[in-house]
DNA sequence: CTCTGAGATGTTCGCGCTAGCATCACAAAC
DNA sequence: GTTTGTGATGCTAGCGCGAACATCTCAGAG
């Protein structure tokens, strides 16, 4: 407990405990046999000390690193740290830790933080996203290291995946709106040309939309900022532009929430009116005064299967390597049902 | 780029390249002399093969590590992903690199992560709070690691200190709230008797209160769910069963918005009528109909000012032990002004 | 033509730990 | 008494890399 210059090593506890310092490390992992009297010996002196094991040259030694690195865009919105909270919830039942990263959706940044974590040599890598650069994609196969890229099912993985499909999430969203009987829809987003999952979902969207002879009557995109006040701001201007406008879609249940406050301080009447979807089914849309239309993207359960995967290789157990996970809409308050 | 069973290693490049372990290992990390064209020769054949270094061997022979270690109790509220944007910042202008542990405020499971990350040996630690267990402080002080407590300053902290004082923001709100002229005063919060902070804004409000003779009317906690639909139903509870409440406060913005919502939709007039206020000045509140009162808990200049110290320590410099970040309240439209 | 020095490159050793085996003590079996 | 077995403990040899030092090479000075 005194504070050392130094720090501790097994050489410390073994010569504080009388025995050998394998016995103190095996005493310290719980492996092999030790006799009752000489763990507690030794674990007492280990206390005293205040001992902490280093897991670097143990690491080194045993060929075994208990990290799986998790790298996704961003830790700001509500989407990220669910993912990461299935993840947590699956690995706290194995030595598994989770590490994350975070790449700001740039594809630079991505293979840093990738190259970063690799040399770690972590036990598995869960990565969002299937797209990712060359080198990349070149790093995570020559590791030699299980991955599983996850958020996006519409593409190729290089290891193994777990996602939905935005393609199909922004049809459905469109079907349900055209048969809803809206006919003037506008389209809400990021300006994130990065954002990959977003983009197919724009193009699923427009796709359907477009099969019953309809275009996207106005889009609007914006960045930065509070994405409340954005989705106001950007639904205002896009009625000013537009007042026949009768359906937005928003790309995030964020500013669908703040276009839904707009909307109804202004006395209009929604989904009479106008009718709104967003997407993703954050919990936050349970407070707000009308409940929006979203599609749930599975977030938690995705993050949970993902580290079951990873789990999975880790004791070399086999499983699947592509899970398409099936996101369900909700109608809410302000998408009329057929 | 070929996938290999095992590892690659700085001989496989030396070997790949013609040249010592020793002078791949300076062309990777840009260190010493090397000629020109032998750091290409290098680079390519690393490149080539797809190496990635092996920091753990590195960690170990070099005796350092680039990791700082951010123990935080949550990511799903807006505060510590805001901290954690502080953090980041400063080290991307430094080779450190944070490395994030989440608590959900349980101090077990603060000692276990906190011991974890120590396991590793950062180069420095940057946690939440300065309530820890006894053991979580001696292993803090045994590591001769440089630690900085931040989000409170109210207590004694283990080496440095970054954040606010949440007894005094709890007795500046009060004053506000006294000074507009409001008496019949609600208090909703979490019910986390854990959350120190929480507990410190409650008793410097209470304390306020108290000489000028109020005591807090009704009180209501919560845990669990949506913060924003809990807001709601907690404002409602409250005001069922005290109409002639005249000014709540909440202890974060979150449940503040939702009571915000409720009583928008009721037709009561806020200020007016009903005065409220949150605390941390949420970016959120931005698109909300009325700004909410709030006051600003100087998230994201506590983790550059938190960043900054460990930065400092990292290179032998000195530099403030102990920081006091004072927050400025902001009126918005629920709060009315002397 | 030799000497000098600085840049370029190589060698040795050990970081703190663990796998894999070797060794030891002691009790029960013969 | 000797053997055998079993649980407990110790020893040795690296893991892959980098610090520190040793060595080599070659241009320019004398």
């Amino acid at each position: 407990m005194t504070q050392n210059n130094r720090s501790l090593t097994l050489r410390d506890v073994s010569e504080a405990s009388g025995v050998s310092e394998m016995t103190v490390s095996r005493v310290l992992r719980n492996r092999g046999d030790v006799s009752a009297t000489t763990r507690e010996k030794v674990l007492s002196a280990a206390k005293e000390l205040g001992y902490v094991p280093n897991k670097i040259a143990g690491a080194l030694a045993s060929q075994r690193v208990n990290l799986v690195a998790v790298i996704i865009p961003s830790l700001s919105n509500m989407v990220f740290p669910e993912v990461l909270a299935g993840v947590s919830q699956v690995l706290e039942d194995t030595e598994l830790q989770p590490v994350v990263g975070v790449t700001d959706y740039l594809p630079e940044k991505e293979e840093k933080v990738l190259y970063e974590m690799l040399s770690w040599r972590p036990s598995g890598v869960i990565i969002a996203g299937l797209e990712h650069t060359e080198a990349a994609r070149a790093m995570m196969n020559a590791s030699g290291i299980p991955v599983v890229e996850i958020m996006d099912a519409d593409g190729e993985a290089v290891d193994a995946m777990v996602g939905i499909s935005h393609r199909r999430a922004g049809r459905v969203m469109a079907a349900s709106i055209l048969e809803a009987g809206y006919k003037k829809i506008a389209f809400l987003g990021t300006k994130m040309p990065l954002d990959h999952r977003a983009r197919k979902r724009f193009e699923g969207f427009t796709e359907t939309l477009a099969k019953s002879g309809i275009e996207v009557a106005e889009r609007e995109f914006y960045s930065g900022g509070s994405a409340l006040a954005k989705g106001r701001e950007m639904t205002q201007a896009v009625l000013e532009r537009s007042p026949d406008i009768d359906f937005i879609y928003y790309s995030n249940d964020m500013i669908g929430a703040g276009g839904l406050l707009y909307l109804m301080e202004k006395g209009i009447d929604v989904p009479g009116q106008i009718g709104l979807a967003g997407f993703n089914g954050v919990e936050l849309l349970q407070g707000l005064p009308r409940r929006l239309a979203t599609m749930d993207a599975c977030r938690r359960e995705i993050g949970v299967k993902a580290a079951e995967i990873i789990a999975a290789s880790v004791n070399d157990n086999v499983t699947e390597k592509s899970v398409t996970l099936t996101p369900k809409i909700s109608f809410g308050d302000t998408l009329l049902r057929k």
